[in-house]
RNA sequence: GCGGCCGUAGCUCAGUUGGUUAGAGCGCCAGAUUGUGAUUCUGGAUGUCGCCGGUUCAAAUCCGGUCGGCCGCCCCA
């Protein structure tokens, strides 16, 4: 093509793409306010030290793939990863909001990331995003997965995922499970995978999900998490999985399952899918009990999760199309100036009208068949002596005259 | 960031061992007595063969680079 090329790993939206963009926001939305989550939104960017602290510095996230710059103010800024750096970020900014817990907020928009692209990833992608602050409890737990579910349902890709959870336990059982971990990776690292020997140091448990055959092998005697969560962590774990049984959401417990960002404690949890080539997660999350206090807050509990909406919008079914239109054909300068008035007084009545801004009658009953138009109203000289409109049912091909005054009624669906 | 595949009309794709004005289907545009669409018929335009450079008498075709997409890894949504 030219050179007119958007930027790698971003895309347009065209008008198609957008009601299917628009379908899984709006579907999502409608969901959530049903569990009473309201919507907010956050800057776009955020000073970088926000996402260094929040997610973590030696994240893969955070160490490669931010978009970062400086402004004319020389500012470190940088466009946001995700979202639930700047949410918690809001919460500490807007004091309001700690008189208003458990805060329950539904929210989407862009996110970067500097990757490679492939299908299902992008560097500007899309999230739709949930987060419960100030609600220590597994319910919360549960009822942020049982509005994911329910919105995977309504979107009709729920049957095609797996919901996978597993528990990072509290700060004392992670640390503690990390140490053991670190030490017996450590007693093997001659046959670890270089990935592995790298992500030894900086995220140990991440070895557990490795690819590499070899790692595999070491991984079959790895201590387990699950021996080492402490009670507190445990009879945790066993709430949510109990309250998710309870709510009829399927699942399996991951051992592996570990998530990338550095603040999750206890439940972490994905749905995955097959079919979506390398990129399984369609949908992801977990606790983060410690980020607000780690952003310099009050000590506040928080979950939630994030879904990718171009990944949801490959699994999504058609959305409903749109409603039909009536087309208004005007023969004539009279008449095209008479149909302004009449069109406008149906569009009020609810009913979709579209007037071209040229043509004749051919053109005009070529562009109502172009629209999906479920009726032409054509009106010429005649027309506009007797004070009618010829309404045409362009499925039936029939046509009849009715006076101006009852169009609106005669168009009712 | 690593390894691999690919790039020809708006879309899906042909294009022989390099050879003359680069093709098809769909779509688009225009006509078939100017007040009636979708069907049918006729005609038309599709294009810097992603881009830059090299080899050659000659490049869509071979070589190099670059940009972009895709697949796997990594990572994640």
């Amino acid at each position: 093509m030219s050179k007119m090329q958007p930027v790698r790993g971003t895309h347009d939206l065209l008008p198609d793409d957008y009601r299917r963009f628009a379908h899984v926001v709006d579907t999502a939305r409608d969901v959530a306010r049903l569990y009473g989550y309201r919507e907010m939104a956050t800057p776009i960017f955020e000073f970088t030290e926000l996402f260094a602290r929040g997610i973590g510095e030696t994240t893969d996230v955070v160490s490669k793939e931010m978009y970062t710059f400086k402004d004319r103010g020389d500012e470190s800024l940088t466009l946001r990863p995700e979202y639930t750096a700047g949410i918690c970020r809001a919460f500490v900014s807007n004091g309001e909001l700690a008189q208003q817990l458990p805060l329950k907020v539904f929210a989407a928009g862009p996110m970067f990331r500097y990757e490679r692209p492939q299908k299902g990833r992008q560097r500007q992608f899309h999230q739709i995003d949930l987060e419960v602050l100030g609600a220590p409890e597994p319910g919360a737990d549960i009822e942020v997965i049982s509005v994911a579910a329910d919105i995977l349902d309504r979107l009709t890709i729920l049957d095609r995922c797996v919901l996978k959870i597993n528990s990072l336990g509290d700060p004392e059982s992670r640390v503690g499970y990390r140490k053991v971990l670190t030490d017996y990776y450590s007693a093997h690292v001659d046959k670890l995978s270089e990935d592995s020997r790298n992500r030894l140091a900086r995220n140990p448990l991440r070895i557990l999900d490795s690819k590499d055959e070899g790692d595999k092998a070491i991984n079959a005697n790895a201590p387990s998490f699950s021996d080492h969560l402490n009670q507190a962590s445990r009879d945790f774990f066993k709430s949510v999985q109990d309250g998710l049984t309870a709510a009829g959401i399927a699942f399996e417990v991951d051992p592996a399952l570990v998530r990338g960002l550095d603040y999750y404690t206890h439940t972490a949890f994905e749905f995955v899918t097959t079919h979506l080539g390398a990129q399984g997660t369609v949908l992801g999350g977990g606790r983060y009990d410690g980020l607000i206090a780690e952003l310099g807050g009050p000590p506040t509990a928080g979950i939630g999760w994030a879904g990718g909406i171009e990944r949801l919008m490959m699994l999504a079914d058609e959305p409903r199309p749109l409603p039909r239109p009536v087309v208004i054909a005007p023969l004539g300068a009279a008449a095209e100036a008479r149909a302004l008035g009449i069109a406008r007084g149906l569009r009020k009545q609810g009913i979709a009208v579209e007037q071209d801004y040229r043509g004749n009658m051919k053109r005009r009953m070529q562009r109502a068949n172009k629209l999906n138009a479920r009726a032409a109203l054509i009106i010429g000289d005649d027309e506009l002596a007797k004070g009618v409109a010829q309404l045409k049912d362009l499925d039936s091909g029939t046509q009849r005259e009715v006076p101006f005054e009852t169009l609106a009624e005669a168009l009712k669906v």
